[in-house]
DNA sequence: TTGAAAGCGCTAACAG
DNA sequence: CTGTTAGCGCTTTCAA
């Protein structure tokens, strides 16, 4: 096996403790068995052991993330963000995909709750789970209402709403239709739709919804959004949950020769960087992708250092208007 | 703190043994201590501590996973896969973004090293890493030839580059440029232009790159291909090295209204979901990324196991025609 | 300024 | 079938 303290010990002719000391920097020490040490760890190629510390202090230094699947762009960006926060602070991630699967979820927070990682940063969208408890004072939410006292960051989705719903009405739509995720759910995203309804009845005009939920598969989305097309297709303007959906949209519309943005407008949500590149003719509500995780990772830090933290951070949004309304 | 093994043990009034007998489910233990302590568990609430069973066992069943970064989609989708496959074999993931810096991941190995991951996927594009040694017989490389030993899982570059120049070709391209990466890194991705000039010759037609490497920003690439554009553009059909590269071209080709297919043809790699769904209109060339990453995990832990594991594993790749090469 | 010894939570001989 | 004991690699009193 690898080399221990021991063998460092040995090998200079002093304690394991003194090797500790130098190791930790801690404690007084002689300039000379300092050197000496750390010369003898050198040559050895020692590498200190993180587990068997972190048993001793009882931190892992591993803060966990549980969303979706990071195969969604919003949910890569914003691993990739906090993987980087995180590093940077000196603590590193562990991934956890629970697929919106509510066992997958919970399976992961036990083994989260084994494995005694330090923090938990949940961007998953499951209700009902109990086993979030187990976390108090170490866990923090993106956008998911999870049980109180839970730490959330979120964007502004209310905003979002109405910057969206805002730009249609003011390129002269008139029948919009607004595509949400499932309304059973408590997140915070609802509220975009909330919004879509305040501004659409503000300026007289009807509001409508289609469902479809975020956990379904893309086939089962697909199929939703081809079937609104394939009836009878009233819409002049389209609020999106999401670019893909915002994406499905146009891909229909386009086989259904219904011109873009001539006949029909559709706006996104998201705005990730891949959608920006590859969809540059879409326009979106770009959310603080990379503002969202360097908050949820401060939030949680402060958290696990005791301190007082805000319940609710609230981060703007922005319009990106493109071809897609113009 | 939480509790232990010795707080369930007083409560049922056994041995430390004993209880640790029922959570490993070894040795003999009569039906009514077990399900004594079983209960005692449960009332107590008690979640054994991995860290000190992987401090014992000098396991830790994390599997640390070095990429440039998890924005990309192309790794956002593999980081995906290879979490799901770990965890359907009871290994957790830690993820790593190197974002291509040599200091980044020569600090990430030092630290896989002190948390005593049990194994490691590579699918970074750095060189003359010499602390990959230190890994040996627990490390797998994607697409990256790191030192003699490691095995390599990889998408046969090499049949994607002969499938992208042939579509060009058959579809009437005279004048093709090859987008590659950096020509003096040697990774697999270098066949896909070998594979280019070769099929090129072979129709007598004149060869010609263009070097974007990987690692460039994604502004330092724009302006590359902005440049290609922005000179006297003589070409009929493009190679990307990858979908973005190829957004970025045909984006660039609308701008100086080229037509695209009808002036110009574009060809991608990657073939990501998310690009097939954003970007419909292009053809690529579609890895098998799902593939990549469960091969990978499969050699790893066979590696882990003691195993003999073949030192290259070829992936086969598909040309997905669409559009821009119509 | 240094070392000896105890202990973190768990498992694995070895006894009984 | 169950318990006693030692020890994984490290840090931390406490003493020298």
């Amino acid at each position: 096996m690898s080399l221990t303290i021991k063998d460092v010990a040995e090998k200079a002719g002093v304690s394991v403790t003194t090797v500790s000391r130098v190791l930790n920097n801690r404690g007084y020490i002689s300039n000379e068995t300092r050197n000496n040490v750390m010369k003898t760890m050198e040559e050895l190629n020692y590498t200190p052991n993180e587990m068997a510390r972190s048993f001793l202090s009882a931190k892992t230094r591993f803060i966990a993330l549980i969303v979706p699947t990071t195969e969604n762009p919003f949910f890569g960006e914003l691993t990739f963000h906090i993987e980087k926060e995180l590093a940077q602070k000196g603590y590193n991630l562990f991934i956890c995909n629970s697929l919106n699967d509510v066992d997958n979820e919970k399976k992961y927070l036990s083994l989260l709750q084994e494995k005694r990682v330090d923090g938990v940063i949940v961007g998953s969208h499951n209700i009902n789970i109990d086993e979030y408890k187990y976390f108090e004072n170490k866990i923090v939410s993106i956008e998911r209402e999870l049980t109180e006292g839970i730490p959330i960051i979120q964007s502004d989705n209310y905003l979002g709403g109405k910057l969206a719903t805002q730009e249609l009405i003011d390129k002269g739509c008139k029948r919009i239709l607004c595509i949400r995720g499932d309304q059973h759910m408590t997140t915070p995203a609802n509220k975009r739709a909330i919004a879509y309804k305040d501004i659409m009845e503000k300026n007289s005009l009807n509001y409508s919804f289609l469902e479809i939920p975020f956990q379904l598969s893309d086939e089962e989305k697909q199929a939703k959004v081809d079937k609104l097309f394939n009836g009878q297709f009233v819409y002049d303007g389209i609020v999106a949950g999401d670019d893909i959906i915002a994406k499905m949209c146009m891909n229909s519309a386009m086989k259904h020769e219904i011109a873009i943005p001539e006949k029909l407008k559709v706006i996104g949500f998201d705005g990730t960087k891949i959608v920006r590149q590859l969809s540059p003719e879409m326009s979106t509500i770009v959310q603080p992708i990379e503002n969202l995780a360097k908050k949820s990772v401060e939030i949680l830090l402060a958290l696990l250092n005791e301190k007082n933290v805000d319940q609710v951070t609230t981060l703007p949004v922005k319009l990106l208007p493109s071809v897609s309304t113009q």
